[in-house]
DNA sequence: GGAGAATACGAGCAAGTACTCGTATTTGCA
DNA sequence: TGCAAATACGAGTACTTGCTCGTATTCTCC
């Protein structure tokens, strides 16, 4: 245990590669599934050979995890920039949930190929754990949030409340993202309706 | 084209094995998923060896067809049951929620199977053709509900009101089906809460 | 400019898959 | 009871997949 084999002196020429291969990993994961997604097609989207992917990748999971701890990091970023606000109970509750949900939004927009990795039930296990510190972050800070807002609500169901809030936002991420321009808008417009409508009244609840 | 293998005469002994096989099928499918449930695997747990189960079937993709439809037409059923109320004005919110509710999630918890196969995306495509009807149904039933009970939503905006209530509502069935006892039973409240959190505004606007 | 390391290639291997086929057994029916 | 059809078997086949390995090319640094 404990065995490292030394990773090889990369030259910028790699440092490249990688770059490409998780792109063209990306797109291969997101049109065709993590099964379907073979090393071959993955490398020949990366415009490589086989044996050229392998020397950057040890196997196919660890290219998905490479790609997964990309996603991870950037996605990290769009929540801490989601929940940076220190105010959770100035402002009012519509403006409060676009402060949520628009940077994560813009992220799920921007990186379809996301989704298309953590939300199939085909890929190893190993990997959703990848984005597990992630998922509980967010849920604690969703629960911060409901705890500053909502304090009339006992915190066993506080926890599942959070758990629903985060249900309800990534299903309907598809819905947006699936879509386009103005059909597009009155869908991030219907999430948050429907956040605020799940949402108000827990708020008015008293203690 | 139009070439018809006739199907041998089933024996009843053959009519119980195609239900063995299926009910196999659908554990492991629930199990695995799609790619990962061998042909092999589903005759072992059918307790038959993989000749016998291209005695019934003609390949893996007639397998999740049979089942499917199988499904498709108990889930009819659900839905149905679900919306066979004549008087779509008349009951108080709730109320119309759990009608409509209750025995969608009955069949969803008592058919866990279900969702693993028509949520899956590693299915051959050909497969969610076959649940199509059943959703477009579904979606025009929301519709006449939304279109008797909330008079002041245009109709487009009704389209998207009902495919986004048919989108909350099939995410938060995992969160139903995973959980058990009493945390089901307040699942089963958080979704009735989102749904008339979101249900309610529609319903008061004015023409 | 040359030596050693990194990068690149692609035919091919081991393993696993869906599916077949020759044969043996059981069933329905005359 | 006897016979044709249906059912059952499971080792074997054709194919695909992740991955290797021997070899050729390019880079880095003295």
């Amino acid at each position: 245990m404990g065995e490292q084999v030394r990773a090889p002196r990369r030259q910028a020429r790699g440092e490249r590669r990688i770059q490409e291969i998780l792109d063209a990993a990306a797109k291969v994961f997101a049109e065709a599934g993590y099964e379907a997604a073979t090393t071959n097609r993955i490398a020949a989207a990366a415009g490589i050979s086989p044996g050229s992917l392998y020397q950057f990748f040890s196997n196919k999971e660890a290219i998905a995890q490479a790609l997964a701890d990309r996603f991870v990091e950037q996605m990290g970023r769009a929540h801490r920039e989601a929940f940076e606000s220190g105010d959770l109970v100035g402002p009012l509750l519509p403006e409060m949930i676009d402060r949520m949900l628009d940077p994560i939004l813009a992220f799920n927009i921007a990186n379809p190929g996301f989704k298309a990795l953590f939300a199939r039930p085909d890929m190893p296990a190993g990997l959703a754990s990848a984005a597990r510190p992630i998922q509980t972050a967010l849920l604690g800070r969703v629960e911060a949030v409901l705890a500053a807002r909502a304090p009339g609500v006992p915190e066993g169901e506080r926890a599942r409340s959070a758990r629903v809030m985060i249900q309800i936002f990534q299903a309907m991420v598809p819905l947006v993202t699936s879509s386009r321009g103005d059909e597009r808008e009155a869908m991030i417009t219907e999430v948050k309706k429907v956040l605020r409508g799940y949402l108000e009244p827990l708020e008015q609840r008293r203690a």
